[in-house]
DNA sequence: GCATTACTGAAACACTCGTGTCAGTGGAGG
DNA sequence: CCTCCACTGACACGAGTGTTTCAGTAATGC
């Protein structure tokens, strides 16, 4: 549905809030950065909403192709460590994390839900991690919300402090206790 | 040193940001809900990153007051998990969780450095909660940073969904392995 | 009484914001 | 050829931004 030049870009666009942040972007300067302009961007994508609509789905793309690959049984959380923790995803994971708090604070908008979303992709995927005969208990549902808080707050404290050596330490505790 | 006018109108406008969000306050609307005006808000904090800055401290004295109570010695994770994960402290918690991702995406002006801070801040306090003898080994180090990883992981599961039973259900679950 | 200090009001300045208007391009299909 | 259509440029509009200037008031200290 999308025609060529809006899906190109969508790309350039997505490029540039891994790099500014998503919460304060405004039309001009990133059409400027992107070699378009906001008549262009208005004319392509219907409003700033919409485009803010369209890059948070793009970034959601980058995540659900992650859930897709990871694959399923158990090491789940550790592969799941191994991606969240790679230096190279740190720009889409603070975007992630401005989009979640974001989404906490004005509940309407095209952040609509969002953080609501993801807290339900992670725990689906987690819970094909599980060994089968737990997974529709509640014991289950409880385990793998706390495998979920762990990788998140991690998360949190990678993406603050970069010590990955120290967080990692505390994860695989968190999995073999 | 802040004058009895200025502390006042701190505390209106701490409580109007609760509410509204820190990120994208502006001064008229903010100064029209606290019964002010923009000159007498520039005229006590000197310009608005000055006011931004101040909030955050005050947002910041609400989070040291409570570590300061929550006490020493085994159990101080339920505690705080306990203060964490009250209705009556959501507005600040939020407002805790935008200043932390607005912080890594801005990492110049007011906002700088506060997650790593607070990372720093709960560390401290995990740290008194553990035995003596472990406290200054790197196994202890590792096992506090676990400790707040399910903490703050807990807690973005639970500003995302309400789902307080599964959520304090997975942290006792990572409590008593 | 008087000067100093703390605070406040009204209006303006120089922006930036998202969006709308009107006018064009260029190429593809009939 | 000529029409349609996706796309683009220049510009203006109204609203909102942080900040400044100039003016005042009320209370305090000498």
């Amino acid at each position: 549905m999308p025609s060529a030049r809006e899906t190109e870009l969508l790309e350039a666009a997505y490029r540039y809030v891994l790099t500014h942040g998503l919460a304060d972007v405004s039309l001009r300067p990133l059409a400027a950065a992107i070699g378009s302009s906001t008549r262009v961007l208005l004319y392509l994508f219907g409003s700033k909403e919409g485009l803010v609509r369209a890059l948070l789905a793009r970034a959601r793309a980058d995540e659900l192709a992650l859930l897709g690959d990871i694959g399923t049984g158990p090491g789940v959380v550790a592969r799941l460590w191994d991606w969240l923790s790679a230096p190279a995803h740190r720009p889409l994971l603070t975007l992630w994390l401005e989009a979640y708090a974001r989404s906490l604070v004005e509940p309407d908008g095209p952040w609509a839900g969002f953080a609501r979303a993801t807290v339900a992709d992670w725990l689906e995927v987690l819970k094909a991690g599980q060994p089968e005969e737990v997974r529709e208990t509640a014991a289950g549902l409880v385990s793998r919300t706390r495998e979920l808080a762990v990788l998140r707050g991690a998360l949190l404290d990678l993406l603050a402090t970069g010590d990955g050596e120290r967080v990692t330490a505390a994860l695989r505790a968190s999995l073999s206790p």
